[in-house]
DNA sequence: GGCAGATAGTAAGGAGATCTGATTATATGG
DNA sequence: CCATATAATCAGATCTCCTTACTATCTGCC
């Protein structure tokens, strides 16, 4: 377990991929007419898949602070795409869920997203897609809790 | 191809992965005291890997505009880790050195990428290290060049 | 019931990475 | 020797994300 190493550092490529993910991805959004940056589609695609959510579960679960969700949420609410109702249970909580003209959009996201994957994963076979997401995502098991915050 | 795109977008999740390794080699770095931010140190260690080059050379080998690495040089060359010389063959080019200060920071630098790999990767094999490292640059071959630029 | 302390959301502000477009100096081909 | 391309940089913008502090509300305990 040095061998790659040497090579390059597993969190620069990591990094390297997710740079050239994120600008296919802007330019997709930009062609579509969607008017959303990529970290706004990317919790309206959590929204509909967490629908009924309060937003600190919601942050939790995208891994961002509820502040930074915060603002996503307020641009995705005056566009009309989601919809913040207070919880009835907790006065404090608001309940996150779609908003009808979000249907259209999402499609166009759900789009570009198999787009982006088949050009990313061109050559692989089945087996190398789902033994590479296998791989992603018990590093991201390894990563996601239990962090450094002893550090400070 | 398809089962895996359903679970979750593999750009969301390489960049969440980006995300988190991200956040925690700036903890790590803010903890050694080099004062570098993340992409001063990958510049630095790019600089290190290819000493001698060119920064439009050095800019297109690290996926990012020259403009981007320029503000990463100056800051570098600021603390005195890095050393701009005029290109004796072009003089509107300079060539990129490290400077003798740069080395221990470097190895710094190496200490913490050591360690993030060791937790990213712990529990792995060194075949499955090796292989999700194998697949990951597949990955990057196939996004690198040839991007979506017909799409402006 | 009523307060202490936790929790949900947010306002304010800032740091960092990255881009685009314009600018200057230099090189190079015809 | 000029037209065009290239190397680096200036100016300015966008996006993501964080920290800190504040308000409203809830919950457990006396």
């Amino acid at each position: 377990m040095k061998s790659v190493a040497a090579t390059r550092p597993i969190g620069f490529l990591i990094g390297d991929l997710a740079r050239l993910m994120r600008r296919r991805f802007e330019r997709r959004l930009a062609g579509s007419d969607t008017g959303l940056t990529v970290s706004e589609a990317r919790t309206l695609a959590m929204v509909e898949h967490y629908s009924g959510w309060r937003q600190t579960a919601l942050a939790d679960r995208m891994g961002i602070e509820p502040m930074t969700l915060s603002g996503f949420l307020d641009r995705l609410e005056a566009a009309g795409l989601v919809v913040r109702k207070p919880d009835p249970n907790d006065r404090r909580a608001k309940l996150i869920t779609l908003a009808p003209a979000a249907t259209p959009v999402l499609e166009r996201i759900h789009e570009e997203m198999v787009a982006i994957r088949l050009e990313a994963l061109e050559g692989f076979s089945e087996e190398d897609a789902d033994r590479l997401y296998a791989l992603l995502q018990r590093m991201h098991g390894n990563l996601c809790c239990c962090g450094p915050e002893e550090l400070s």
